[in-house]
DNA sequence: TTTATATAATTGATATATCAATTATTTTTA
DNA sequence: TAAAAATAATTGATATATCAATTATATAAA
């Protein structure tokens, strides 16, 4: 029984791969590293990467809104891979800090989440993941302009 | 300032795209009906086409799982959207029916629907929906082989 | 400098996501 | 047929999504 309803098969399709990916990525992930979701693995990752992050640049890099940044950070804080402290430059903003634990995730993170990004993008060529992003770019210009 | 992260680009991308359809066909589906989310626009549309459907089944159509899905028909009989009758052939199912309510709203959504669609697929040829499709299947593939 | 505006983060309310356990019913198998 | 296994839906617990309102602080404008 097919379910197609007229021409909605590409955004299904979208969707579909993001949220296989996910769990794809989570499961391999879980194997590994307890208590750990692919979300706060990617807070850890960017935090990592760049430690002035506030909470909404986070935010805006893991696709999530504030509101749920700051639930999300006092979760990660309340399961001690963060630590958060004042920041005397800007007292509106916290300095958001990776602790130990946290740092023990980063040792095995990154090599988990490259090799299930090699894995699931495997056959496909250089050529095609450039096609991939001029066209999702062009969705995304035609739902953002205006 | 880039904030390059690896390879991630990729799905990086393919989530936005996803994300930033959501909100636009959300603010033009909000615009025109009150109250109503895509997801459960989604819902009344495939049980419009068949009418047959269990709650499993709807949740796979719209990538929810049985516990959300039990949820969300929840909020849409409170809403009266839908009516939940007894099914006397298969007692663990439920039969789901559309109220005046819920046909109310599908007399305008699957233009809005269309139109969403059409706007945000706009300068992409066939030949690159193709593209997208096959290329994301492979994606979907990797994923969820073994 | 005071007032107005903007910004970062939080909170409340409600909905959805996800996992594991449970209930009620149906189907399969011994 | 009785017991075991499978299926559809629900529930509980916890996390996240989203919107609107609020707090605290910083910046711009009068």
């Amino acid at each position: 029984m097919r379910f197609s309803l007229s021409s909605e098969t590409i955004f299904h399709v979208i969707e579909s791969t993001i949220k296989e990916y996910r769990k794809f990525a989570q499961r391999n992930i879980s194997e590994k590293i307890k208590d750990i979701t692919i979300d706060q693995g990617m807070v850890l990752l960017f935090l990592n990467k760049y430690p002035k992050l506030t909470q909404k640049e986070i935010a805006k890099l893991v696709f999530k809104d504030n509101a749920s940044m700051t639930r999300m950070i006092n979760t990660m804080v309340r399961k001690k891979y963060l630590k958060r402290s004042m920041n005397s430059e800007d007292r509106r903003r916290y300095k958001i800090e990776i602790t130990d634990r946290g740092n023990e995730i980063l040792k095995t993170l990154p090599h988990i989440i490259h090799s299930n990004r090699k894995s699931s993008l495997q056959g496909i060529t250089k050529n095609e993941r450039n096609q991939l992003e001029i066209i999702l770019g062009k969705i995304i210009a035609n739902c953002t302009q205006t």
